[in-house]
DNA sequence: TTGACAAGTTAGTCACTACTAACTATATTA
DNA sequence: TAATATAGTTAGTAGTGACTAACTTGTCAA
């Protein structure tokens, strides 16, 4: 269960990675702060995280100054962040689950989800909303709302 | 996100209870090798998490005696053995992954989605398979086989 | 009945990930 | 510029879940 293959990111670090490439998207600069209240863990932890993924060379980091992403971790946070919109996205406009639930079950889900499951869901998301001949997913909100069952 | 809420399972021991499960159905009795075999663990961490299912009172358990759930492991083992059946319903009979892939993320993903995600994905199975007008699952196989990008 | 082997447990260790408390560095501002 | 607030790091601790090695218990056949 621990065994992690060489190179593997662990569901922490990927979640680190994530918020990461979210703060320097928006144009912040990713301090440890800003990592840590994103993730709410404490200020230490961050910085037991930010020297892992240096060592991996995945961003630059130097104390006390600020993260930045390399090469290499911008290909491994993109890999992340698509794998989690597009659960999100299932969750969301397949499934019909409210935004909060989405996000955080894509949270979750996104660390135990390979490529090959995460790709088809995309292909099956593309492929409902594509059709022509009939609104399946609204077809399928009214068929879940129509039974009194709780989600469950 | 290591903290448990009381009385929470942990994604191990889910592991754990669920091949005690398996193996209490299958007319065996559950040993302390089986369930080491079943996992791919040392028969030493068996121990410690048969100590802790113990504990929670989810099993029965006697050092050097047989393994049986109690009525709250049972009712707990359920919870997790419907979680993975539908979750590998899902990637079978509606993302039409290999029987291999599919059981392998179910183990992976039951631990991370909860009731209300599996319960609305059952839904979902149960709409798309029920449905007269057209067969969902087969027109979805046309489509990925058709397109000839890789699974990502 | 006893020796050998299988099954089970105990003890000790390790990696990971988190925490708190206390220390250091940087920035702000009076 | 000195005081102070904020940010970041270090050190020490804890929980979980795995491992190996060594010991104990149980069982079965000679």
């Amino acid at each position: 269960m621990n065994a992690m293959k060489r190179d593997q990111l662990s569901a922490s670090m990927e979640d680190y990675l994530e918020v990461i490439y979210h703060l320097s998207d928006s144009g912040m600069v990713a301090r440890s702060k800003d990592i840590a209240d994103g993730l709410g863990v404490s200020r230490a932890s961050v910085t037991g995280a930010l020297r892992v993924l240096s060592e991996k060379e995945l961003i630059n980091y130097k104390p006390y100054g600020v993260v930045t992403l390399t090469d290499k971790g911008r290909i491994e946070a993109d890999k992340i962040v698509r794998r989690h919109r597009i659960l999100e996205s299932f969750f969301i406009d397949i499934l019909g689950l409210d935004a909060v639930t989405a996000k955080e079950s894509a949270c979750r889900a996104e660390h135990a989800l390979g490529q090959q499951v995460v790709g088809r869901l995309r292909q099956y998301i593309e492929f409902i909303t594509a059709r022509v001949d009939g609104d399946i997913a609204f077809e399928f909100k009214q068929f879940y709302r129509k039974r009194q069952v709780p989600d469950a």
